[in-house]
RNA sequence: UCCUCGGUAGCUCAAUCGGCAGAGCAUCCGGCUGUUAACCGGACGGUUGAUGGUUCGAGUCCAUCCCGAGGAGCCA
């Protein structure tokens, strides 16, 4: 068996190999030469590793081939996995002892530099940024992120039922929506898909969507994404309270399975884990009266916005927070922290008021900490079919759209509430980033879509 | 939509008071047996975002526009 071809193997896989003679296929992200020594950093999808060539180790045909490899060429290398401790990469700690090599293309010219660049020239070149280690971290976790959503979700019940993106009318009412033509009839790009879920939980009982969806506000921001992916549980027979325990133990799972399987990639990205490792429930509640009262006291005491530069503004009972009022409150905690009874008028029309006191509703919102703002929103959902008309025509909103969604009030109606998760916000806070445009491999922004 | 900052070599940036357009990296050539964004020597590289104006002279000052970044509002 001497003769035999060497396997095929993934990088992430090396360490098993060790003492073999393997094969890697991948990419040059790096090179440096050194006379009759070459270090090729060769990257496959799975991991980095380095793939040494000694001149008298190969071919002197090979030795010129590794020599003119440009960055980005595709290529493979042919040798022996060894135990370096000098050996850079990830997982790292194993290097190639090359006996053979074989370009399959060499590149042009990589516009793309291993140090700093712009924001500008990277978003332009985001078809090829993506290759780079930390937004490779980045989107890995954030694939991972979402298998461990959807895992909770269907450990627990849930059913995935997924709503239009195509929708007739504004779902809340509120937001600005991207208008399409649909065969001579207006429609838009869907913005929730809460509505649906509504009706689906009366035939699943839980329920959830996951989808894109999209904003045509002229938001430009950090946390701001023309199209976005939202998470949409919605389950029935459920209260405000229980809304509330679903979410942190959605979340604490989530966070907790990303620090385990993900450890490599989140130190790639030299994360803090003193702050993901405190998720776990219960997470601080805080009422809306008491978060208006916290502001206040801060905002006469002269406080500063963590990361601001300004002052805590003071707030009045009945509107809703402003971004440094977000920030603020997260910063209060040491974990996300849900903001429940907001004011029933800064809210949408279909939540539920709370009985005795109808000026605040049924609502909750989670922030993130460290600045990260609001992941979540939910509430419990309006159930009784004349209270939700007459909050529809309180809102100045037509009757004739909602008539399916009064159904649901008319046959069987029950307790139910939901919430939406912001992937992209989600991941920006796991991965500890600045801006939410790198937790999506192609993000859509304000004046902003290509590639 | 509003506020603030920015646009100079492929990239990241410098250029004093308005007075010769510069450096590092990348690329190419040569050297080097342990490099980590290597190092040493050499070469190549410019319509200073656009248009108009002020001036003997504009990267620099003025006007308008274009593009980008951060923030507000709104939201996840």
């Amino acid at each position: 068996m001497t003769d035999s071809v060497p396997p095929i193997v993934s990088i992430e896989n090396l360490k098993a190999y060790e003492g073999e003679l393997v094969t890697v296929q991948g990419w040059l992200y790096a090179k440096t030469g050194k006379g009759r020594l070459q270090f090729l950093q060769v990257r496959d999808g799975s991991g980095l590793c380095q793939a040494v060539v000694f001149k008298k180790n190969v071919s002197p045909e090979d030795f010129q081939a590794a020599k003119e490899l440009t960055r980005e060429s595709s290529l493979r290398v042919t040798g022996v996995v060894k135990a370096d401790e000098r050996a850079p990469g990830f997982p790292g700690g194993y290097e190639i002892d090359v006996r053979s090599l074989e370009p399959i293309q060499v590149a042009e010219p990589y516009p793309i530099a291993p140090k700093e660049h712009g924001v500008e020239f990277l978003m332009k070149h985001r078809h090829l940024w993506i290759r780079a280690p930390r937004q490779w971290a980045i989107l890995r976790i954030r694939a991972n992120i979402t298998r461990a959503l959807r895992y909770w979700l269907d450990e627990h019940g849930f059913v995935n039922v997924d709503t239009p993106i195509l929708t007739p009318a504004a779902a809340e009412g509120t937001t600005t929506l991207f208008e399409i033509d649909y065969h001579g009839e207006p429609a838009y790009l869907a913005q929730t898909g809460q509505l649906y879920n509504e009706a689906a939980i009366f035939a699943f009982g839980r329920v959830y969507c996951f989808g894109p969806t999209f904003r045509a506000e002229k938001s430009k921001t950090r946390r701001h994404l023309q199209e976005f992916w939202m998470l949409e549980p919605e389950i029935a027979f459920c209260d405000l309270e229980e809304l509330m325990e679903v979410q942190e133990q959605l979340i604490s799972y989530v966070i907790q399975r990303i620090l385990v399987e993900n450890a490599l990639e989140l130190r790639l990205l030299e994360r803090d884990l003193t702050h993901l490792e405190r998720v776990r429930p219960p997470f601080p509640r805080l009422h809306y009266d008491d978060a208006v009262a916290m502001i206040n006291r801060a905002a006469e005491a002269g406080e500063k916005v963590p990361g601001y530069d300004e002052t805590v503004p003071p707030i009045q009972w009945g509107d809703d927070f402003g971004s440094p009022h977000e920030t603020y409150l997260a910063a209060q905690f040491d974990r996300p922290v849900f903001v429940h009874h907001y004011p029933s008028q800064v809210k949408a029309f279909y939540m539920e008021p709370e009985p005795g006191r109808p000026e605040v509703c049924r609502s909750v919102d989670l922030l993130a900490p460290e600045g990260y703002g609001e992941i979540t929103g939910g509430s419990e959902r309006m159930s009784d079919p004349e209270k939700l008309v007459a909050a529809i025509q309180k809102h100045g909103l037509p009757l004739e759209p909602y008539q399916w969604y009064l159904d649901l009030r008319r046959y069987g109606s029950v307790v139910h509430s939901g919430f939406g998760l912001g992937l992209e916000r989600t991941v920006a806070w796991i991965c500890g980033l600045e801006h939410v445009r790198e937790t999506i491999a192609f993000p859509r922004m304000l004046h902003y879509m290509r590639p």
